[in-house]
DNA sequence: CTGTCCATGTAAGGCGTTACATGATTGT
DNA sequence: ACAATCATGTAACGCCTTACATGGACAG
């Protein structure tokens, strides 16, 4: 149901049409809703078809082009958008065959859940990096024609993931490092229960 | 295709039929790996045509009861579990619709999405006392009849769930801080970049 | 001359969710 | 009396992925 509502969100801003899109979902939202093409074409059908957006036709420009398909939000989908918006849902459940494989771990050796966990490093710090561009992009870049407001709301999602990512890294080694070890002894309750806040300035 | 793995690690372990698999399920691998019924049930015929798993029939001990079915890993299952358990994968994508709530915030008010916000903060702190729950229930309980190193890989996933919850609950907190003081301005980068690391002992 | 961009879609399949169905036994 | 437990499944639907299909324009 989420797809929707993330079209209807990027419909309340401008009028787009599916190919456009497809590259503002991967130019923005990817990192928590990817979506690809066919899925964002369905779910355009079944918008218009639900009265939430309405249908311009944009004739090709060259010869034989094909007509570009704007969709405009209704001020039912606008209505939709807004109760959406409003509405607190329930904490995701994620699947992660990482934590299956570790979870099994005792089934293969030390060194065979290194790599894994090792491989799982690399693509982490990837992302971190990824995600220290897109900041400094967003900085220097033309973010600072829009509202304040608007930005801190789209940069507050970059923060999630720089701490989910954050998160995991220091997991990740925690567990490497005893792994090497071979320390298998239990963490101190303690530092577990009531948890350490670590705050990032601002917070 | 990861259910599938799932299923075979606990094969792995001891034989089991759907019904004791479900428990299993819920048990333990539940947060990372939420499995329902019927797709269990599916699973394990698709198993035993792979020939991943063999079947046994244990007549019901009452007198009117359904046959249990036992199904037990093969070789070959055994072996597609050991590849898959040594195979990293790429990074999960996830989709998170708090996100997406918080990426179109500036179409509501701040206050709107303010108790979206404390809505979830409340749901994450009840997570996290229910992993402090599990935590100090496999430290007082039986865990310590099993072997360290199988103990220590469980725990292993314990520890990410609560320090992803943590990175959550940290977010959360610094959003509603600043949302609630109407300080709309960017972070240091230099906070960012480089990522400071948070240890817990141990790590 | 090969590939990428533009711009639309369809088809098939996998995975997950919800609801329905059976039927005796045990607990409140 | 009502619900839960035990133990198996089927049916239908929705979301997501991958691959396929069209066809001109333009760049290396």
């Amino acid at each position: 149901m989420s797809l929707k509502h993330a079209i209807l969100g990027f419909l309340a801003i401008q009028p787009f049409s599916g190919y456009d899109l497809k590259k503002a979902f991967d130019a923005s939202i990817q990192h928590f809703w990817p979506a690809n093409q066919s899925q964002i074409y369905r779910t355009l059908h079944q918008i218009e078809a639900d009265g939430l957006a309405t249908l311009e036709i944009v004739p090709g420009e060259a010869q034989d082009h094909l007509d570009r398909k704007l969709y405009h939000l209704t001020e039912t989908g606008l209505a939709e958008l807004h109760h959406w918006l409003r509405t607190p849902r329930p904490l995701t459940d994620t699947r992660e065959p990482l934590l299956m494989q570790v979870y099994f771990a005792g089934l293969i050796t030390d060194a065979e859940i290194l790599a894994v966990l090792r491989d799982h490093l690399a693509q982490t710090e990837a992302l971190l990096a990824h995600y220290a561009m897109i900041h400094t992009g967003v900085k220097t870049g033309s973010a600072s024609q829009f509202e304040p407001r608007l930005v801190f709301y789209t940069m507050l999602t970059l923060e999630y993931g720089l701490r989910a990512a954050l998160a995991q890294r220091d997991w990740l080694q925690s567990a490497i490092d005893r792994i090497t070890r071979a320390d298998y002894t239990p963490l101190d309750p303690a530092t577990l229960h009531p948890p350490v806040h670590h705050p990032l300035p601002g917070g």
